[in-house]
DNA sequence: TAGATTGTTAATCGATTAACAATC
DNA sequence: TAGATTGTTAATCGATTAACAATC
């Protein structure tokens, strides 16, 4: 195993990358760290910092090729292979990922939709038709599910991951405000904490 | 001005004032920092001191009391009044906040939301009916408006916090992938950025 | 070559944790 | 009192940043 990645580097990779698309986009070739850090409101040491643990992607007096840099951006984070994602609750949330285009964009492709709730079996949410729950081991050998989305109300979380990660689910974005107890990667999204230290900041004057 | 308080500190804030709603919940009066940690699966001692920041609110050799704890949470946080939201952005996402039981729960009442696209003004979002981006002006001239969500396009971000910012806006939630540069205080929530931290993780078969 | 920018080291800064005296 | 747990200090751990030799 080579040296272990520092969480916050993890987290910025993906920034670096949707920085290097559009540098690309914007047709620059070559880009130095200043340029990029500049953009992201960081330091260009810590951009060089960051890509050291992956590599040697520069040329120094040049900067790094734009598009060389963003095809190992690529490889590193995986977003160079397609995932396939499956999305648990089909309630506000639930629906809103299930339709975001963003993620369609990032090459995340959600391929079904699932509900404990009869009474939304069946609905359309998007190209997708809301199945129960219980449909969810026919659905796995079905098809190959890699990542799944946890939206689904608190009581019933940790329930549903027990059974993901017995069908062999590799990774976990949940949305319930709950700590899972799992062996497998989970990335908790909590959009009321964004609110709550919102209006800390608010209240302190912060910023 | 008191000292500094660390982010990460105030990011647990929120998860403490949810722990401590359901030790309330549970009847449970008093609840010593290592039940808090456990239940976070953090350590003790970081809830002992971060709560230290704030002032001393424990009873040697008995622990805190549960309601005493929570409601000095809510005052700290800011959670103990009613914050007034708009969204900004009638899409999946900007509706799915709109819609967000949650969100209400805690205290955050959206009270309005607008779009620049005419084809989705007037159509109904919950109790709510979507806005031009235009009458925006009228609207906070006739309400208290304090915190926005941003869920907008990328390109549109910047001119809409600009406007926000001089109709006195307090503080910003913002869900488009961009860097706002702004005064007041700002929130990013980025949902692919989760999933791209998840593809990593699983490539690299951590946790 | 002269100028620019990398990759990396070492210094700094900040956050977490262990440990323990204070005290309920 | 004896046992438990706080609040806080000091030690540790980890991340950021400045600085600079290497080199394009």
């Amino acid at each position: 195993m080579e040296k272990k990645i520092p969480r916050p580097v993890i987290k910025r990779l993906g920034l670096y990358y949707r920085c290097l698309n559009r540098l690309y986009d914007e047709g620059i070739e070559y880009v130095a760290s200043k340029d990029i850090a500049e953009r992201l409101g960081i330091k260009s040491s810590q951009v060089r910092k960051d890509l050291s643990y992956f590599g040697e992607f520069g040329k120094r007096g040049v900067g790094y090729n734009t598009y060389e840099l963003m095809e190992r951006l690529e490889d590193i984070i995986g977003v160079n292979k397609y995932w396939n994602v499956i999305v648990i609750g089909a309630g506000n949330i639930g629906s809103a990922i299930a339709n975001y285009e963003g993620l369609r964009k990032e090459k995340f492709n959600v391929i079904g939709i699932f509900d404990a709730d009869r009474s939304k079996v069946g609905r359309k949410i998007g190209r997708l038709t809301v199945k129960h729950f219980s449909e969810i081991d026919d659905f796995f050998k079905k098809n190959i599910v890699e990542i799944a989305v946890l939206a689904v109300p608190e009581n019933a979380a940790q329930m549903v991951v027990d059974k993901l990660e017995e069908l062999g689910i590799k990774g976990i974005v949940n949305f319930a405000p709950v700590k899972l107890r799992t062996n497998i990667p989970v990335e908790d999204v909590d959009i009321t904490l964004s609110f709550k230290s919102l209006s800390f900041k608010i209240e302190r004057n912060i910023e």
